[in-house]
DNA sequence: GTATTTGTTGACAGCGCTGTCATTACACGC
DNA sequence: GCGTGTAATGACAGCGCTGTCAACAAATAC
């Protein structure tokens, strides 16, 4: 009934609560008979240490705290759907967390406060985490950067651009994605390209307008400020820009949207307008949502490796946790992968090149 | 740098520890005069009380864990997509446990592990939730229910569909829902309907296969073997039933699937045939997964209420923790919405009843 | 006025661990 | 044999809070 203690075990073992301790941390300087012992009884018992007594006394929580915007939480929460990037860097915080041992706490930051230093640096005394990982767009968030460091915390920035060589760090480059992207298009045979751009919250967005920009320069392809369009990330803001960028004339043959959502916004502006996709227009999207595979046509796309991105973060923050002193990289960049569906095809009238 | 405690909140207040700690608990008899002398002091440090100070010594640990199946987030993991369910449910209960300024803990329960009972008991002794929220199929595993009723501790059961009576539940009524959908396949004019069973690894998946079996009993139709087909809830079981199905002759006009996975795969599957949806089948789903509205043809389907119920489990949680002799209801039935979309449609040649 | 009750505050122990440091056991050299 | 060093173990304090209970102040009754 009542929970089994470090007392009991030391008890059943026949040795100090000390030695207890120090077998179940893997201490060095144990016999392997005290050792044995030890984990008889501990196993006898089920004993498991209490992660408050632990956290209290020594310096580790256990726990890794996953910071999210809370704006774009309750965002989702009042539309119903959920948040697949958020689930993705979860299950792969999980998966590391589940062999280390540690535990994964799920926190809202509401980058907008007033307070948000303040809210930040009780939130770590509060909690006392080994460490956090910062998700999108909080890991491009200044102030919560600066309060964590005062403070002293090991965090890993997930998908940060800004001031890139700033704390711990796993990233894709999203430059490059769209710019890889915007080639595809080019390749494609495709010279009118749109472009709508992603929630200025966000410092991807912006790199991924400079990606695109790059590779329409770099194939001498020419900008046009009638075909760029400022969305928000929200499947309304793809429909209202996609109505848009196609009323215009010429149109383009092809569109990139920052996002899947965005880009299911404007295949349907395509059809309302009568035009089909690939066939009249193309349209490329940004995520690997996960309607990506199910709409019609299926959507082209980058797929960002959220899961092992949030891995690797956990396994830094542990790493470090285990041992501060062996400094395990800070920096690590993960691949993308660009996804060609069925939304994208060569312009009509004009074959690949 | 270093964390504020108790110790020079009560300093700078000039009051005993025990009196900051009444004003923050909101404890009773206090006097106005001592309550913003504290609160100033509180304030003016930034003071936030540490949870594994509070766990150790008080009763509360102001932590609710979230249990999640460890098998289906191993399988989101390897293949890579999110898990929709899961995050609508953390929405709910983050925005619950932000108001009540508790913490959301999410663990990973292997319900086929041989130590189960154990690993509850452990993880439970660990960690002392206020409360835990069991998510299917944890929430409908007796071994885990045993183990934290001998532990005595709060859970909440979502979507639960044994032994009914038994712990706090939040729930729709899948049983139902089936029959709504059912009914309203045939009072499209459909008599010929399939069913896509689910894994049989959740309770749900029984309860929505006898809705579907009452309905079509209450409609005087017959349930055709031969249009039963066995998934486990995936697009590749979807697609698999859907081929077998709509391979047989004659073939029915409907097909329910269990859930929107599948029922993209049975659409797939039927297009593969040269089978136009809903032309020549309509096609229903279960769950309103994020792919259902953008879909071609947008999917039919039922929508759970998914934040809501971990929302309704949070509270119940938090108001046991904060007066366990108040007895709040114990059981809540949420509605759920039937959404008719285009992949449903009069059969040919037999126009609406 | 005193006795009694009620309300407010503080002193102190202790929650279950880990860190520090003292103690003990044991091996080795001479 | 003894001293010396090193590995193994334990005693004890204390992490920051809350619960218990005692002390004291204020209000009420007589």
């Amino acid at each position: 009934m009542s929970a089994v203690t470090i007392y009991d075990v030391a008890e059943r073992a026949g040795v100090s609560i000390k030695s207890v301790s120090r077998v179940l941390n893997g201490k060095p300087n144990v016999t392997e008979a005290l050792r044995r012992k030890v984990e008889e009884a501990a196993d006898a018992l089920g004993y498991r240490p209490s992660l408050s007594a632990r956290g209290l006394a020594g310096g580790r929580s256990y726990i890794i705290a996953a910071l999210v915007d809370a704006e774009l939480t309750v965002e989702h929460w009042r539309s119903g759907r959920g948040n697949d990037y958020l689930s993705r860097m979860e299950l792969g915080a999980l998966m590391e967390c589940r062999q280390a041992g540690c535990h994964l706490l799920v926190e809202l930051v509401d980058v907008g406060s007033a307070t948000l230093e303040r809210d930040i640096l009780a939130m770590v005394s509060s909690l006392r985490p080994d460490g956090l990982i910062l998700t999108p767009p909080v890991s491009d968030c200044a102030v919560v950067l600066d309060a964590l460091d005062r403070r002293g915390a090991a965090y890993v920035r997930l998908g940060a651009e800004t001031e890139p060589s700033r704390g711990r760090r796993v990233y894709m480059d999203d430059h490059r994605a769209a710019y890889d992207m915007t080639t595809y298009l080019a390749r494609m045979g495709h010279r009118d390209i749109g472009f709508v751009v992603g929630s200025p919250r966000y410092a991807a967005s912006r790199a991924r307008r400079e990606g695109f920009e790059a590779a329409m320069a770099r194939h001498g392809l020419q900008v046009r400020p009638e075909w760029i369009a400022d969305g928000d990330f929200t499947f309304a803001s793809g429909l209202e820009c996609g109505a848009r960028i196609l009323s215009t004339d010429p149109r383009p043959t092809a569109i990139f949207a920052s996002n899947d959502d965005m880009a299911f916004g404007v295949i349907q502006a395509a059809t309302r307008l009568g035009l089909s996709t690939p066939g009249d227009v193309s349209i490329a999207g940004f995520d690997d949502a996960p309607g990506a595979q199910f709409s019609v046509p299926q959507l082209t796309t980058v797929r960002q490796p959220v899961a092992e991105m949030a891995e690797a973060g956990a396994r830094m923050i542990i790493a470090n946790a285990q041992d501060a002193a062996h400094e395990a990289p800070r920096v690590r960049e993960v691949a993308y992968v660009l996804i060609g569906r069925d939304s994208t095809a060569p312009p009509a009238g004009r074959p690949r090149t």
